[in-house]
DNA sequence: GATGAATGAGTATTCATTCAT
DNA sequence: TATGAATGAATACTCATTCAT
């Protein structure tokens, strides 16, 4: 039960925040935990201190539910991985920063790795479909830098499109076998070797990063 | 465990196997189209021609089931592998070589590629750890691989452990990519590229491999 | 009750009536169309541009709506039917003129007859009695017509309760079945048969209509 | 819960039957109380005493449970009618004889009654679809009557399916008038007048019936 | 008069598993 | 070995109604 609302505007509810982002919330964390199929809408309804019916006045289903809740989770992180680059004009380190920005959240943020990447497969054909957007919007962060990087000269001209869906994989696996190890090392321990081969991959020396000189 | 069905083909079920097979066949059909947990028991043992009971006999359960299955292809798939190595001896080809079975494999058997690559993650946590043995045996084979060549020098010392994860997912993804897509072009003509990638990513110049010398 | 809309056209809504009558007709077609247990109380509600809490402030509850929409519709053709006896008196023609006018006013309002025939029953004993009263007011003015007949000595004494009963279950009947049907023919092709069908069961002979003489 | 099966075959289960029979009773109870949408699977389940997986073993649907019981009924119904005119071939008595049946069983079967005639339509136009092969019987049961006697030249020729089709509805009304009184009186009361209205209306003078010769 | 977010009891359906035969 | 009827917990979704604003 939520306390009650109040009209001082202060804590509206329960957490402050509006039935919808609660809603959410808890979804992700339930998520996260559980997977798709066990994810149970009566546990995270009750998580989210809300209502059948609040949940189903805010969405139309489970399963768009999700689908919403994957695409907000890695705009936001895409948003989160473009503001690293700001500042950045240099091909090679704008790439080592994407990946270095995705790591370092991923491992930082475990349930919000565990949905994104691993809770989003393996529920059917149809299923995978609607979740699909998740990789391509990711992909397609990683292959503009590709892109950009043999516009510079930095890397020979190459399939960039499968490029980066090979990076994007590489990196999905190690994640997942991250989160799923019983006792996990830091992630970020393997961050530069997992970084230089997937350099190296496309062309790179990983040693030229060091040297790259600014436009 | 059941006595194994006789092998004389005198009493054999219509179709000429044993239930167990007959089950495990037609696990594989659905698994592939639905997904672990929407794969419906019923449906699998109306295909498979038997009945609930007799599928009790032969599995403890329904994730049992699964797990023995994806361990059985798996083992099959790798065990093929090893019979396209057994007559190269030069360690990059045999690297390519891995790869190339293991693509050529999948673009095949797309059920396969489904259930091996695809539906065994997304179940949740403790699901997922029951699944990855099966990531574990295709990181191994390929490990071991890289071992050899770091061994005979044919690439640099390094993390190879890392590096198999890393050519696992890529793999991964890009055949998840071409089972989910609407209109596949075929897996093949992007092996080549996708070799290329994989093996700059250890350290090895694609055009070494032609003129790689026998030992 | 809320104070009657005001009938100086100025602030009414926005297709000129006040919302306890566009709710009542947005009823109308989601009844007619989905019977009463799944006409939906948000889709009247979206249909008729008013709110869920405009609903409740004009309605007590989705019965007591359904049950005054019957009672304002029925009571509404019942003087219909008045009007259109209203300068005839010969008894036996004003029966023929409640008949053909019903059956007139149904065949070109397909949803009323939807609404006050078909989806008036098969609630459940405790609904459907409330629903009676429309049968009732029916039937009365079928009634009432026998009586002047037979007391006028055009037709002969009997059960005219019973007879006008049956009179409204056979139209009703009638309609039932040319709404449900996939290419219904006109209504009114059937008319004059059924018309003489009725008539005779109560004992007249339908060529007797044409010599009734005036009183 | 039922009592334990035994396996001397007498008593197989609680009351005897098969659970498919006795979940059939069971609905038909709670039809005929609730009408088909407040119908209550739990309470049906309950009250057959046997389990939801028992009642989806059985049958693929509520719907097509319903729609497999009225069937049933109607058939059975009419049977008894068939049943009853064998030894009659004298049409107009015939006639009279399917009549007295239908009502004869009605009122001896409230619950039949109200299934087969009441609970049967109101549903919304896709459901009341489903229903209407009920209907269809019935009046195809009457109509086969009316023809033989037009063919006896017993009664003048005319409009056969609309005769039948206006015939059943004035014995649904009447049925359902008496059903839904606070306190009918008994069925058969009405008989004779429903019966002469009825043979009135298609052209046959009551007495008629009394002085019909043997063919 | 009007709004729409919130409520929660109710409901049909799914499905892995059991067990008497 | 095999059969299939039976079980019942689990689960997504519906919808009339309330109430603070």
């Amino acid at each position: 039960m939520p306390a009650a609302t109040s009209s001082n505007g202060k804590d509206a509810r329960a957490n402050g925040r509006g039935a919808r982002e609660r809603i959410l919330e808890a979804a992700s964390k339930v998520l996260a935990e559980r997977g798709y199929q066990r994810a149970n809408l009566d546990e995270i309804i009750s998580l989210s201190g809300t209502s059948k019916g609040s949940f189903y006045f805010h969405f139309p289903s489970k399963e768009q539910m999700v689908v919403g809740l994957l695409d907000q989770l890695s705009a936001r992180l895409v948003k989160k991985v473009e503001q690293s680059l700001e500042k950045e004009e240099r091909p090679l380190r704008r790439i080592a920063l994407a990946i270095d920005t995705l790591m370092y959240t991923f491992s930082r943020r475990r349930k919000l790795a565990q949905m994104l990447l691993v809770n989003v497969a393996g529920q059917g054909k149809a299923m995978d479909r609607k979740f699909l957007p998740v990789h391509r919007r990711f992909a397609a962060l990683i292959q503009r830098e590709l892109d950009l990087a043999v516009a510079a000269g930095a890397i020979p001209p190459q399939d960039t499109a499968l490029a980066s869906q090979m990076w994007l994989g590489a990196l999905h696996e190690v994640i997942l076998r991250w989160l799923l190890a019983e006792h996990p090392t830091a992630l970020s321990e393997a961050l530069p070797a997992l970084r230089a081969l997937l350099l190296r991959s496309v062309g790179v020396d990983p040693a030229a990063l060091k040297k790259e000189p600014r436009a």
